[in-house]
This record gives C-alpha cells, structure tokens and sequence, in this order.
DNA sequence: CGGTACATGTAATCTGTTACATGATTCA
DNA sequence: TGAATCATGTAACAGATTACATGTACCG
C-alpha cells in the first residue's frame, strides 16, 4: 500500500494528527494522491503498529483531544527504500471521456452541458495552483533542492489543468453547431 | 460499477468477446478506462445476468471456444440513463509526483532516471496515439457526430501525453545540474 | 522446446467508498 | 437553531490486483 508512503512523505516537514494530514489530502499532496479520512486513519494504525511512525497523544481543551504522529527513523528508512524501487501509476478514470464515445445516440446537448461544468472545475482549480504558485515559488531557479520537487509537481498540476481546459475548449468549439 | 458501462460503450460498434474486450482495453477505451480480463469476465457475467447484454456460443476448431456478447435494448437503455447521470472522475494516482517530494533527501540521479523513464513511455505512447489519429481521424470537421466523440477522447489522450512529456522535459532541466 | 496468442475463469487479498457514530465549540 | 470545524474511528460493501488453473495451436 503506498497510501502509507503518501502519508510518510507528507510527515516530512511536520509531525501532523490524522485530522491534519486528512486536510493536506484534500489538497497539495491530494492533487496528487486522494484519500478520505477513513483511510488515513486506518493507515496510521498500521504504520504505527510497524513503527514506521510514532504517536504522541495531546490533550487539548475545548476540542477533541487528538493524536500526533511523527516519522521515526525507520520510517525514514522505509520511505528511501519505497522512492528508489519501482514506481507506479494508476491512470486517471475518467467517466467523460467514456461517455464521449455515446455521443450521436444520446443526448448531444447534454454531453456538451457536462463538457462546460468540467472547464468550470478546471478554471477554479488552476486559480488555486496560481494562487500556491505566486505565494511560493516564484524564483525556482532558486529554490533549495528540496523544494525543487514539490515545485514540480506543483507545475505538473498546473500544466495538466490548463491542458485539460484546452481539450474542453478544443471540443466545445467541434460539437457546438 | 461503471466498468459495466464502459463496457457496453465498447458493444455499442461490435459485439465482442471477453477475451477481445479485454484487449480493448489494454488499449484505446482502455487508455481512459483501464481493466483486467478478471474484472472484465466478472462483470460480463452480471451483465448477461441482468440481461443488459446476450451471450452466444461460439464453438471453434483449433482454438478455445468462445462467447460473443451483444448489447440488448434493455442495456442500450441503461448506457443512455448512465451517459446522462452524474460523471464521475478519479484522479489519477501517481507515484512519480509523491516521489518529488522526496528530492533532496535520497538521491537525485535516481529520480532523474526515474522521469527520463517516464518520458520515455509517453513518447512511446503519443506515437501510438499520432499512428491511430493519421490513421482514421485526419479530418475531424466533417467526421459523424458518433466518430467526433470518439476523436475528442483521442485527442485528450494526445494533449495529455504531450503535456506530460512538456513537465518531464521541465523536471529535467531544473533539476540536472 | 519455449514463447506467444487464443480463451475463460476462481480465490484470496488489498484498496477504496459509503454509511454510521459521537460530541464539544464557534459562528451566523 | 443550525451549520461548520475540530477530532477519531467502525462496519459493510464495492472495486481492483495478484496468484493460480487449464489447454490447444502456431511460430521460430
């Protein structure tokens, strides 16, 4: 499960409570790698059974208390191991596209209806990663290494949003009229 | 489970087989919608069950027999309620991009490799995309509306290919050195 | 003789989603 | 008074992957 190397990556720059690293899966490193609360917290479990991560109970008042976990050495470990071996992807499954296909025997109006909502989805998204963008990594020629990568993936969302906007004008434009 | 309706859309030109469905979507379909024959048979087998498609036995001399599947009016009916229902959308999940965020603490060149790799493949890849849109998609203004869908899915595997090639090259540029 | 194509499946396991559960505090 | 935020989980189900199983024919 690599969900679990998603969560250690995320664990290294601040040691984060599963309701915290829940929130950066909902975006930054969830751009890239979804995962609802349920997962996460199951995943921990299982990472700190392995001490792949250790947890630290805070009590807090006027809220819940909550659970802090941060990565140990053999997590750290663990995590050089999973990035130097083989690495997969999951190609995205998109229902529109499939559905591109029907086009002719349903509903053309519809299909160019679901065409429109996706480039408003997209247009709101690439505003958020101009937003990341202009507030952080507006020099990456100077950036520290580190910082170098995320910037990247950063960029790989960028391009792949404006790519998707294109495609939904690039349709529009053949299917209108 | 939309795989059933992806699998449909693959009926709606030619009535298929198992085996020959799963080939499908090892490639075209399966660019946007990915499955294995294990899933594929599974999900036949309830189709036919639901009478969304019928089965035909085909004996042949020489090789394994087969069953040859064909969309009913009752599944026709169920793609067209599917294809104007809600759309749904998984990102893809992809390693390469979590691995970013790990430069700077294990080792670059290893990384670096990794997305010459990937490059690689999606060089591979786009050619396979140009050989098919020469092939049967040189004049999209004046395909039937039925093939235009079909062109428009091509083309967003075309762009994204590219991009994703575009952010390979970027990577590198930024990183070696 | 070994690999690939043809052809269809089962079983176990792993991942991911949906629904449910609880409960205090803060803001409108 | 109702919704949102904080906070952590369980349980059932759906979807996907991996391993296993079987057997012919054809090509080099």
């Amino acid at each position: 499960m690599s969900l679990s190397h998603a969560i250690m990556t995320a664990l290294l720059d601040e040691d984060l409570s599963g309701y915290e690293l829940a929130k950066r899966f909902d975006v930054s490193l969830g751009f890239f790698w979804s995962a609802s609360h349920q997962q996460i917290y199951k995943a921990l479990k299982q990472l700190h059974e392995s001490a792949l991560v250790s947890a630290k109970d805070i009590d807090q008042q006027g809220k819940p208390n909550k659970r802090i976990y941060a990565l140990t050495d053999s997590g750290r470990k663990d995590l050089d191991t999973w990035v130097l071996g083989e690495t997969r992807t999951k190609p995205a499954k998109d229902e529109l596209l499939v559905k591109m296909y029907n086009i002719g025997r349903s509903d053309l109006d519809q299909i160019v209806a679901k065409i429109e909502v996706r480039r408003g989805e997209h247009v709101l998204k690439l505003a958020l990663f101009r937003k990341i963008e202009s507030r952080q990594y507006l020099d990456p020629e100077n950036l520290p290494l580190r910082k170098k990568g995320v910037y990247l993936a950063l960029q790989a969302g960028i391009l792949q949003t404006e790519t998707s906007i294109r495609w939904c004008d690039d349709s529009l434009s053949l299917l209108k009229r």
